[in-house]
Parts: structure tokens; C-alpha cells; sequence
DNA sequence: AAGCACTCCAACCGCTTGTGG
DNA sequence: TCCACAAGCGGTTGGAGTGCT
């Protein structure tokens, strides 16, 4: 089933070493291995584990599948949302958003994006790399508009990413002597235990935006498959009454726990018209602005605010 | 049942970044 | 400052699984 590179023989051994797919037995002794003593250095790790692999394959093997805070299986629609959100923001960041998305691996959120969310994406006739409609797009050499939209979008990515490198310089440093020596990466920590980095508050800034876009009558937000619907409080003309961004000028209401129980049905029948709904065209070429006007209001950069988004608010968007 | 096409994801590779001497 | 090594990250892909004919 792996992948076989040129200059090795498929699963077997190349110097001692096997690749290929991992067995339960090899699973065993390097779970095993790593919660007695820690994984420490990953390249001295096979020797001592007593298993026949390079260190960066029992590393990968740990942190895309044996660790044990991680959630398998289908992804819910919180998650997909999430996801669509972030890489709206961040672009193949895929560690970025995994930070974003508790129990979910990198990997794991990389290859759903690739094989499920792109593809849906390009068949609502949505560019996925640029999360605008194809008809925009298609006309390949953009508006002038366009390419200031692109271009300030770009220039406040660069910026907000700047500001994620700076301020990730100043994590507090771990007790765990796992975290201390990575306290200054994106990433979660290698044992992936307990480490919530310093992180952009992107999305914070996102739903501000797309609160804003969306400041018109709550049945016109409500879709037919969202399990909430929305009333626009607080919302001024001028501006947002709650001091953040209007993230907090609307508030959703639960419907009733059967109404619900119905529409998360008809959610897995019908994902793709939630797409349709998420994406409205005529309110696509709103973002990338309003989004660099988010940070030029310099919208507050506290990674802790959103510590888990998929567990803590599953619907914090509008758009969604 | 067999053959084919397609999907999905675990695991790899190569590059980049961080760290220590 | 330079170099070597380790770790992290994103892109890619082989092959098991599944569905269709």
C-alpha cells in the first residue's frame, strides 16, 4: 500500500531499516516505548524502542496515528466548515490548522481537504486554492479590482503570519521537557499531550468579516440545512456594538433538539447544497477585503481566545 | 466471478527551519 | 558565521478497499 520510492525495495529493508506499512506488533512496541520514557530523540528512538525503522517514520507513525488524544474517523461538519475557513485564511497550512482542530493530524485534515472538500469545492464551481467563484476566476487574467482585492488579501496574510512568527517567540514555556524545545513551532508538540500553541487568530478575525457581510434579515441567512438560525443584534450601520469585530453582533439560537436531530439527516444527504449556501457569490468579493480591514483594525491576536473551535462553538459563523 | 475504474489515506520524499557546537 | 544534524512541514503516491459493469 505505501509508497515505494526508486531506491528502496517496496516494503522491504534498505540497510536494516523496514518501510513500508507498520505491523501491530511494531504499533505495540513503539506505543509502548514512547509512554514509558517518551519519544525524546526520534533518531535514537528505533534503537532503543528495538524496532527496525528510521526515526522520522516512527515519528510520523506516532503523530498521524498512534497517539492517543487522536479523533479518527468521518469528519463532522463543524470540522469541514473549520477547514474551509482556515485555508481560506491560511492556504495549505495544514499544522496551522490542525491547531485549529483538536484530535485532528495535519495529515489527516490535508488528505480530507485533497480528496473530499477541493473536489466539492471545484463542483459547485468554486476555485479552491482561491475560495472564489470560477466565474471570476475563469476569466484567468482578473479585474483590476480583483488583483487590488488579491493583493491586499496577500499583503495582510503576509503581515498576519509575520505577527504569528513574532508573537510565537514569546510561548510560555512548558513544564513537559517534550514542549520546551519546540515552544517556539506552530505545531502542537511532538507527543501531541497538551500543548496549544500561540496561534493568528484568524478565525476570530474571518467570522468578524463575515459577520459584517452578512448584516441583512436573519431568514435571508438562515439556510435550508443549518441546524441554527440567526438574528442580527446589536449591528449598527456603523459599525459593531459588542467591540469584536462583530463576531459577537449576531446570535444564533438553537432550534429544538428534534428539529435538529431532522436537519443533521438531511446534512449528511445533502452537504453539497450546504456548499451552495456557504458560498453566496455575491457576497465572495466582499472577503479578502474585509478581511484585510479586520486586520487593519488590528483585531486581537490572542491565540487562547479560540482555543478549541470545533468542540467549544460549533457554529460560530454566519456563513456556516 | 472476474475485471476494471475509482477512492481514500498511510507513509514516504525532499525541502525548510531550528538548534547547538 | 558556518556547518551538521534533528525536526517539522507540505506534496506526492502506492496499493488496499470498494463499487460498477
Amino acid at each position: 500500500m505505501r509508497r515505494q520510492s526508486s531506491t528502496n525495495n517496496g516494503n522491504k529493508e534498505v540497510a536494516g531499516l523496514k518501510r513500508g506499512p507498520w505491523t501491530a506488533e511494531e504499533d505495540e512496541i513503539l506505543t509502548a516505548y514512547i509512554q514509558k520514557h517518551g519519544h525524546g530523540s526520534w533518531s535514537a528512538l528505533p534503537e532503543k524502542a528495538g524496532l527496525r525503522r528510521c526515526g522520522k517514520s516512527c515519528r510520523l507513525r506516532w503523530i498521524n496515528y498512534l497517539r492517543p488524544d487522536i479523533k479518527r474517523g468521518k469528519f463532522s461538519l463543524q470540522e469541514e466548515q473549520t477547514i474551509i475557513q482556515l485555508h481560506a485564511l491560511l492556504g495549505n497550512k495544514w499544522s496551522a490548522m490542525a491547531a485549529h482542530l483538536p484530535k485532528r493530524t495535519d495529515n489527516e485534515i490535508k488528505n480530507h481537504w485533497n480528496t473530499h472538500l477541493k473536489k466539492r469545492l471545484i463542483k459547485l464551481g468554486i476555485d479552491p486554492m482561491t475560495h472564489k467563484p470560477h466565474a471570476d476566476a475563469s476569466a484567468s487574467r482578473p479585474s483590476g479590482s480583483n488583483l487590488s482585492h488579491m493583493a491586499q488579501w496577500e499583503s495582510a496574510r503576509l503581515e498576519a503570519e509575520a505577527r504569528l512568527v513574532r508573537d510565537s517567540k514569546h510561548v510560555v514555556p512548558s513544564p513537559n521537557p517534550v514542549l520546551q524545545k519546540n515552544n517556539n513551532h506552530l505545531t502542537p508538540d511532538p507527543s501531541g499531550l497538551s500543548l496549544r500553541p500561540r496561534c493568528l487568530d484568524v478565525l476570530k478575525a474571518w467570522q468578524g468579516v463575515v459577520a459584517a457581510m452578512f448584516s441583512f434579515p436573519s431568514q435571508e441567512l438562515e439556510s435550508p440545512i443549518s441546524t441554527l438560525s440567526y438574528s442580527a443584534v446589536g449591528h449598527t450601520a456603523s459599525g459593531y456594538t459588542d467591540g469584536e469585530m462583530g463576531f459577537g453582533a449576531l446570535k444564533y439560537v438553537e432550534k429544538s433538539k428534534q428539529s435538529q436531530d431532522i436537519e443533521e439527516t438531511m446534512i449528511e444527504c445533502d452537504i453539497d447544497a450546504w456548499f451552495a449556501d456557504s458560498f453566496r457569490i455575491e457576497n465572495y468579493e466582499n472577503i479578502d477585503e474585509g478581511f484585510s480591514n479586520a486586520l487593519a483594525l488590528n483585531v486581537p491576536m490572542v491565540c487562547d481566545s479560540v482555543p478549541d473551535l470545533v468542540n467549544s462553538s460549533p457554529y460560530h459563523s454566519s456563513v456556516f
